[in-house]
Order: structure tokens, then C-alpha cells, then sequence
DNA sequence: ATCGATGCAAAAGTTTTGCATATAC
DNA sequence: GTATATGCAAAACTTTTGCATCGAT
């Protein structure tokens, strides 16, 4: 599914929000904004410092500043977690097009699917419970094609 | 949404379980079981051993026995589990009917809704993706009616 | 009497916090 | 220069495991 907003918007936006909240624009909050927008996964916080472990061995990262730049940026809208049973919480970036996941038991691998019939059956359960949506989560477990040809 | 059968049927059956794989019936598996079924809740291990203590203070039970019962109770298809965001792992009693969630972001209620079009769909997308779909989870996020009221 | 279950405490894993230092502004 | 961010290590949680003992069969 791709992303409706460039890097470069998404990064004005990031440093823009951050200036406004006299918050400062560091290398650390950059590259974890980036490996969220670049890599189309779900991430752990764990997966992402052991990425820009890997990448950037050079600049210093502490599995605490994760944490702390994924709270940030949850805040405010830019990434968004869900969880996925037992593999914890994962991290997605937030600005793509709407869309819900298939997830695999097999390999833990995560496809993912817009439906506009569901979309629409979703608002009228809301309306009907008079529940005021702010968002959704619909996952469908299984085991992928590719898993099932093993 | 009413479970679909008796506690007396449900004990009945686990008992046949036990027999069948040379596990014991005790106590504290009853115990847990009873409080899962009777509660229309969703729990976290933690609510259940503490629910537990202190309706039953005289009977032994340590936290890892309620793991342990809750993974077996899984695994036996009894209960089920299912993450809600941040609260972490909630378990519920599994044989009710079908059903989906509605969560309030402000009290952390949970309501329960059953909608046929979506069942439907959900077929229809597994079926596309050439996904074998065991199960599926679809929650519905925002304020609950009487949290608007406030 | 046997074999599985239990409680406890220790261990493993995950997330948060305090604090001295580093860095953006 | 000042205020915020960072890394590190410790702390706080959550979940699992090892082991001696208990209890169901």
C-alpha cells in the first residue's frame, strides 16, 4: 500500500511539529522517522534500533530513544501501532492509505487489504451502537498462499 | 453476547480433555475456567489472579498456575485471546457465539457486536488473496455512548 | 505409589525512568 | 548559554522456567 505523502513533506511536517513544541530536530528522530517511511513493515521497537544498528554503525542510539521517538511520533499522528497477538506491538507509518491486514500464522508475514464494502459496514455498526469511531482495526488470520504451497 | 453453552457442559467437556490427555483436575484450573466463563469480561492474566485472591483468599494459586491454565485453556480452543492496544493480552471465554469489538478510548470498555455483511466480506477478501482464513479480529475504536454523554 | 500440577523464586524479556552528559537552538 | 535529547544503567513490569513439594489419580 503506498504512502500518500512524500519524505520531504513528511520530514517538513516532523521538523515543523517539533519547532512549535520546542522540541529539537535530531539525527536519532530522523532516521527512526525514515526507517518507518522507507520500509513498508511493521516494526518493533527492537527491530528498528537493531536496523539503524546495522545501517548507521557509526551514530550512537540507545533502545530507550526508540521508544521514546515512537511515543513522539504516535502522538502525533505520524506512525501508528496495532497489535499483532503474540509477536507485541508493532509500528507501521501512519500516513498511508487506510487499509486493514491479513496476517500470516505461519510465517508471521502481514499482507495488506482496502475494502470499501467493509469500510462502509463499519460506519453503519457505528452509527447503530451510536459509538463515535475514531478509528478501526480488522485483521484476518490464517495461513498465506505462499505457506500453504510449502 | 451469551455463551452458547451450559458452565455444566463447559466443565463436562474440560473434564473429558484432562482425562483424554492424562492431565489432572484441580482446583485452581477449575477456578479459572469459572471465572473466565462467568465474567462476560475480557481479562489480562493479572485481573484474573487477582479476581482470584480475593474472592477465594483461602485457595492456593500463584500467577504462573493462571498462565499456564490460560495457554492450556488456548490451546483447547476454550478461551480465546486477543490484544487491546496498549492494555495488552486479554483472555475471554471462547465458545460464544461469533462475535466482534467495539473498544472506547475512554473508559476501556469493550462492547461486543455481531454483523453478517462483514462475515461475508471477510470471505470474500480471504478468498481473493487465496488466504486460508482460520481467524479473524475486528475492532471498532472510539467513544462509547455513555462516554459522550459525559 | 506414581506422575502431573503447583507455588515460589529466579530468570528472561520488554518498556520506562533517573541522571549525567551531549547537542540543537 | 540554555533547555531539551541522549545513552546508559537501573528499575519496573510482564511472562516463563526450574525445582522441590503437593495432590489427583
Amino acid at each position: 500500500m503506498t504512502n500518500t505523502i512524500s519524505y520531504d513533506d513528511v520530514l517538513e511536517n516532523f521538523k515543523r511539529l517539533l519547532k512549535s513544541n520546542s522540541l529539537k530536530y535530531t539525527t536519532q528522530r530522523e532516521l527512526i522517522l525514515k526507517t518507518i517511511y522507507d520500509n513498508s513493515g511493521h516494526f518493533t521497537p527492537e527491530d528498528i534500533y537493531n536496523l539503524l544498528k546495522e545501517k548507521y554503525p557509526t551514530v550512537k542510539l540507545g533502545i530507550a530513544t526508540v521508544y521514546r521517538t515512537l511515543t513522539l511520533l504516535e502522538d502525533a499522528n505520524i506512525v501508528s501501532s496495532i497489535s499483532f497477538g503474540a509477536q507485541g506491538k508493532k509500528y507501521e507509518f501512519g500516513l498511508k492509505e487506510h487499509h486493514d491486514h491479513l496476517v500470516c500464522l505461519e510465517c508471521g508475514g502481514i499482507e495488506e487489504f482496502f475494502d470499501e464494502t467493509i469500510e462502509k459496514q463499519q460506519e453503519e455498526i457505528a452509527k447503530k451502537f451510536n459509538f463515535k469511531m475514531t478509528n478501526h482495526i480488522m485483521k484476518i488470520m490464517g495461513v498465506c498462499s505462499a505457506c500453504q504451497a510449502k
